[in-house]
DNA sequence: GCGACAG
DNA sequence: ATCTTGTCGC
């Protein structure tokens, strides 16, 4: 994969630059197989006072929703949360979860903004341009922008988050009763499939499977069992 | 200047 | 993100 964060010179002022740059590489077209066979969750928690990095890369058959391959990865942590540059602080691990696992999804899922960021490189859109893959994000709250209209309380329902003139995502409302998920592009999704991406992955849960699962095992909340494979 | 601010 | 039990509501 390429370098994550190029020549950046380790100051926060330089990560907006690299961000800027990189943002110029998402592609907003679909680029992966439909249906996928493989789908994959990824997301990050923390050790130790926040010391230790812990990432977590599920790999779901996504036809039955069932996990069939888990890794989780230990890093010592190097940068503080940053609003706006949580990838810097988590994408090292979460790249080297993803490689440890025996193949790569053909659509990934984020747990943080895709290109709902105040320049348009949210860690979902990091993760994908990185690893040249097919990424989406699935956030649990704005980071930037304002929804254009109220959201319908039906499951299913969503709603365009606009920020500066543009779309960057989607309110969407994955479960009744329950906040809206912030859905945005992160590499090779449209913008217009994205809500029905998530919706197809989504249980009778908040969060779609792929990011529910990983959220479990980055946590230390509850045991995933992947099925057995030789 | 003031408030907001993914995980 | 993380520290943490029970509890109110559908």
């Amino acid at each position: 994969m390429n370098a994550p964060f190029g020549d950046w010179d380790g100051s926060t002022a330089d990560a907006r630059r690299v961000q800027t740059e990189l943002a110029e590489k998402v592609s907003l077209r679909d680029g992966f197989p439909k249906p996928p066979c493989w789908i994959g969750g990824f997301d990050v928690g923390f050790e130790d006072e926040g010391t230790v990095t812990r990432a977590a890369a599920v790999l779901l058959d996504a036809r039955t929703l069932q996990p069939v391959a888990c890794e989780v990865v230990r890093m010592a942590t190097t940068m503080p949360y940053v609003p706006g540059l949580l990838s810097f602080r988590e994408l090292p691990a979460l790249l080297q979860a993803l490689q440890r696992l025996p193949r790569a999804p053909n659509l990934a899922f984020v747990d943080g903004h895709g290109i709902a960021h105040p320049r348009r490189l949210g860690i979902a859109a990091h993760f994908g341009v990185a690893a040249d893959l097919p990424c989406i994000g699935v956030a649990k709250k704005i980071l930037v922008g304002t929804a254009s209209t109220a959201l319908h309380d039906m499951r299913g329902a969503f709603t365009p988050l606009r920020h500066r003139g543009q779309q960057i995502g989607w309110l969407l409302r994955s479960k009744v009763r329950c906040n809206p998920l912030v859905v945005s592009p992160g590499h090779r999704v449209s913008m217009a499939g994205a809500p029905e991406l998530v919706m197809r992955y989504t249980t009778t849960y908040r969060l779609p499977e792929p990011t529910r699962l990983a959220d479990r095992i980055a946590s230390r909340r509850g045991d995933v069992d992947v099925a057995a494979g030789d």
